[in-house]
RNA sequence: GCUGAUGUGGCGGAACUGGCAGACGCACUGGACUCAAAAUCCAGCGGGAAACCAUGUGGGUUCGAGUCCCACCAUCAGCACCA
């Protein structure tokens, strides 16, 4: 039967009826917990990006559990979220009802694509039994001093009514729906995230990850080292605290620049600035975050009327507000140096303020402003002639004596806002009691359920709260009357600690017994797509850390190698959107070409990391492919029947020699993720199987040990398609349980190889020598090589270069 | 603007730590089979008559560069006054 979507079925059943997906974790064989990133079931399909995710990461799974390997591979949903909620604010069909049926669609799919899961090992973080858990996370933290609420500036989506963390505001607009996002003050949930910041750098340094996903994560934790300096008033009255990376230019400060929302501005703005200053902070607010800090805007500040003394020289400076400056980070304050900083010397001049230069280069007494680099101090008193290095580590030291500065590090990371004013999600564990004022929800009463019945339109007020059922309690402490926290957890939340859930996902005593979990996580290769390198990466390895700390975990770290897929782009080179009208479905192709002809193509037509514009031309070349291979079955089941064992000439050790370097080479392509050039290998003893068959003689025992192996090389790539050649070949049993081939040394001995020759680096000729032969003596055979001869003999020869076994140059006089 | 990635035939893409550029395919061309076509099989397939020239452009290092260094161009992605 030619190959079609009816032998996937076949397999699926038969697979199915024996089980063979089925995870043991009492199995001896060294574990390997492998993973791809679990999906939002948002749309009612997988498309394309999924199967280019998954079916590569599946092949890799299967390759490794033929290998050996005790391969853990699960596979779950991702189910809480904003899509699904406004689907059902458009059509009105409740989130669980749209979610459950997509995830159903999505299972039968997976299993369709001949996905290696053991489904008894899933998660889908909606479930009450998952997000109990979640909640229990949440709680432990609380306890823990690792959660904790703060009103806070957040970014607000007029049109999703909701809040969104500063990671989801994409160019200023909501990474959602698109609307354009305003500032509001909220009290809202924090982790404590930026208590992790310096491990969280550190830790990248032993992780298998890309290099360019390390670099986000350095980026997004931003830290920069520099001092913290106190500028006092002049009565003592108040001080400002100000961080800066560059101290040495102390001496050139001539203002100090406040954050307009600091508690401290309506202290120190004198009576006659009152009025201008008010203005100004009401300005600054109408503008969002992304506005404000727009390189483009014209900066703009006030004078508060306050006047500070710079520690260093006592010079009496004026203090302005500006919006350039930034509350929640460093100290919210800066010192303004304008003849050493762009922004400073832009501000300065539009507002008239004076510029002092006191770094110049060491080799210049000239100073050309703004001169932002490091130099030679000067107009620094007792610091004149110091370079920038050492008046830092002079003027720190002179100002601790004073408690009037110190050496103070700065993280960019902000801590992880958590709450959701949304309906589909985990509700926040937390109750509010007049008496006992906020208490965590203890464990025995968990999981605080999601009630059903709710409006959940947006109105700006969180969907939970219209509950009375839901909100309304006693307290856990007190008995008394209380009432629920309204929001729910963001969703990254529920998705930071999943893996850690899989391997003991049925546990109803514990999120998961560290025992068991212990045997298989974490993580060792993680797949998924590049856009989560900072924030689902830096959430779940946050909350390892802090669980770890806890005592749930003995792990730093959740995913040891990190693979990114790449993306597959429209037929027109662009972003599949359905705007764009440049999707393509899965799914016609599975239904035409069955499911195996679609994994291959996509597995030999692209760069795994890279992607690429969809070609469906391509296709064909793999339906060509399999029908090849259906002919060479079939022809070797008829040469089978006259068994004839021919003696072993070079035509065998040829193909046997191929058959070992394609098993070498597919191991490592496959291991690597390479998987277009393991296809390309396993094409090439294919070929070189035909070309055997049309010997006069062959001997059909080497025949058919060849074609077994190379249907087992197929096995992984091709699962249903290389069951059905196994069967056909007369084979028992599952080529899936079958081991991985091993190279045997011995066959890979033998053959020729051609050396190159070069004459002054430019390709002159070919030799053909024994490839078996020692590099000494290959030499030999090169210089006695005709042609070699030829060359030594006529020219005038300066150097002769021999890389053993692998090339000679001939270095020779040009005239 | 900054950071990162990418740039190789008509196309998708190969090329390990510097060592035969274009593996493996697609498309194309010629041939075989056929009354014919499709399918299949065989052969060819970067440019050039050749010397040679070719891995975005221009330099450099090296016996030797797609690979290393410098400058630039193009495309894509991420970040946004970070003190």
């Amino acid at each position: 039967m030619q190959y079609s979507k009816e032998i996937d079925k076949k397999w699926q059943e038969k697979w199915k009826e024996n089980d063979v997906y089925r995870y043991d974790p009492n199995s001896k064989n060294k574990k390997l917990y492998t993973l791809e990133m679990f999906s939002y079931p948002s749309g009612a399909k997988l498309h394309l990006g999924h199967w280019f995710n998954y079916a590569p990461a599946d092949s890799f799974a299967r390759f490794k559990k033929m290998q050996g390997y005790n391969v853990f591979h699960p596979m779950g949903f991702d189910a809480f979220g904003l899509p699904a909620e406004n689907y059902a604010i458009k059509t009105g069909i409740h989130p669980e009802e749209s979610t459950r049926k997509n995830i159903e669609t999505m299972k039968r799919q997976l299993q369709e694509m001949g996905g290696s899961y053991d489904w008894n090992y899933s998660v889908e973080t909606c479930m009450p039994d998952y997000y109990k858990w979640t909640q229990w996370i949440f709680t432990k933290l609380y306890e823990n001093g690792l959660a904790y609420k703060k009103e806070a500036p957040v970014n607000w989506c007029d049109s999703c009514k909701t809040v969104l963390a500063n990671e989801q505001v994409i160019g200023g607009k909501c990474e959602r729906c698109g609307s354009e996002v305003k500032r509001k003050k909220l009290s809202q949930w924090f982790f404590k995230i930026t208590d992790y910041a310096e491990e969280l750098l550190t830790g990248l340094k032993d992780l298998d990850w890309p290099e360019s996903t390390k670099k986000v994560q350095v980026n997004w934790i931003g830290k920069s080292e520099g001092s913290e300096v106190i500028f006092k008033s002049e009565d003592n009255s108040f001080e400002i605290t100000v961080f800066t990376t560059r101290i040495d230019t102390l001496n050139g400060v001539t203002y100090v620049v406040v954050a307009p929302e600091s508690k401290l501005v309506e202290k120190i703005t004198t009576e006659p600035n009152k009025e201008a200053v008010q203005k100004y902070i009401s300005e600054t607010l109408k503008l969002n975050e992304i506005e404000r800090l727009s390189t483009e805007k014209e900066k703009t500040g006030v004078f508060t009327g306050a006047y500070v003394i710079n520690p260093i020289n006592g010079e009496k400076v004026p203090v302005w507000i500006a919006d350039y400056v930034l509350e929640d980070y460093g100290t919210g304050a800066v010192m303004a140096v304008p003849a050493h900083d762009e922004r400073d010397y832009e501000f300065a001049k539009k507002y008239n303020l004076p510029i002092k230069a006191v770094i110049r280069k060491e080799d210049s007494q000239e100073v050309e402003l703004p001169f932002t680099e490091y130099g030679i101090l000067f107009n620094s008193g007792k610091y004149d002639g110091m370079t920038s290095k050492e008046a830092q580590k002079q003027m720190v030291e002179d100002l601790s004596k004073n408690n009037q500065g110190k050496k103070s590090v700065n993280y960019r990371l902000k801590d992880w806002l958590i709450s959701r004013q949304r309906y589909w999600g985990a509700p926040i564990p937390i109750i509010y009691c007049d008496k006992c004022g906020t208490v965590a929800v203890p464990e025995k009463d968990l999981p605080v359920l999601l009630p059903k019945n709710v409006e959940f339109k947006p109105d700006g007020e969180s969907p939970l709260k219209k509950s009375s059922e839901f909100m309304n309690c006693t307290c856990p402490k007190c008995g008394g009357k209380a009432t629920r926290e309204a929001d729910t957890l963001d969703t990254f939340v529920c998705s930071s600690w999943y893996e850690l859930r899989y391997p003991d996902c049925k546990n109803s005593e514990k999120a998961f017994d560290k025992d068991v979990i212990s045997k298989v996580a974490p993580v060792d290769v993680y797949v998924g797509g590049k856009e989560h390198a900072a924030m689902h990466l830096i959430y779940a390895r946050f909350m390892t850390k802090a669980l770890r700390d806890l005592g749930y975990l003995d792990f730093d770290e959740p995913f040891k190698k990190l693979i990114h897929q790449g993306m597959i782009l429209g037929p027109d080179g662009n972003k599949m959107s359905k705007s764009k009208g440049n999707t393509v479905s899965p799914e016609e192709y599975i239904e035409k070409y069955g499911s195996d002809i679609f994994r291959m193509y996509i597995m030999f037509g692209f760069d795994y990391r890279q992607g690429g514009p969809w070609d469906e031309k391509g296709i064909d070349s793999m339906v060509k492919y399999f029908t090849r291979i259906e002919r060479l079955i079939d022809t070797v089941n008829e040469l089978k029947k006259n068994e004839s064992s021919k003696n072993i000439t070079a035509k065998e050790k040829d193909l046997l020699r191929l058959k070992n370097q394609t098993i070498k080479a597919m191991t490592a392509d496959i291991d690597d993720f390479s998987f277009n050039t393991a296809i390309a290998r396993s094409m090439e003893l294919s070929n070189k199987l035909n070309e055997y068959i049309r010997e006069n003689e062959i001997n059909t025992k080497i025949l058919l040990d060849t074609v077994k192996t190379y249907i087992t090389l197929l096995a992984p790539l091709a699962p249903h398609f290389a069951e059905e050649q196994w069967e056909k070949l007369g084979e028992k049993g599952f080529v899936y349980n079958e081991q991985w081939p091993k190279v045997i040394e011995s066959e890979m001995n033998g053959g020729t190889k051609e050396i190159p020759i070069q004459v002054n680096g430019k390709l002159k000729t070919c030799i053909t020598v024994d490839a078996d032969e020692t590099p000494d003596n290959i030499l030999k055979q090169i210089k006695s090589a005709p042609q070699v001869v030829e060359i030594l003999e006529n020219s005038e020869v300066v150097k002769e270069i021999y890389v053993p076994g692998k090339i000679f140059n001939i270095v020779i006089k040009k005239d």
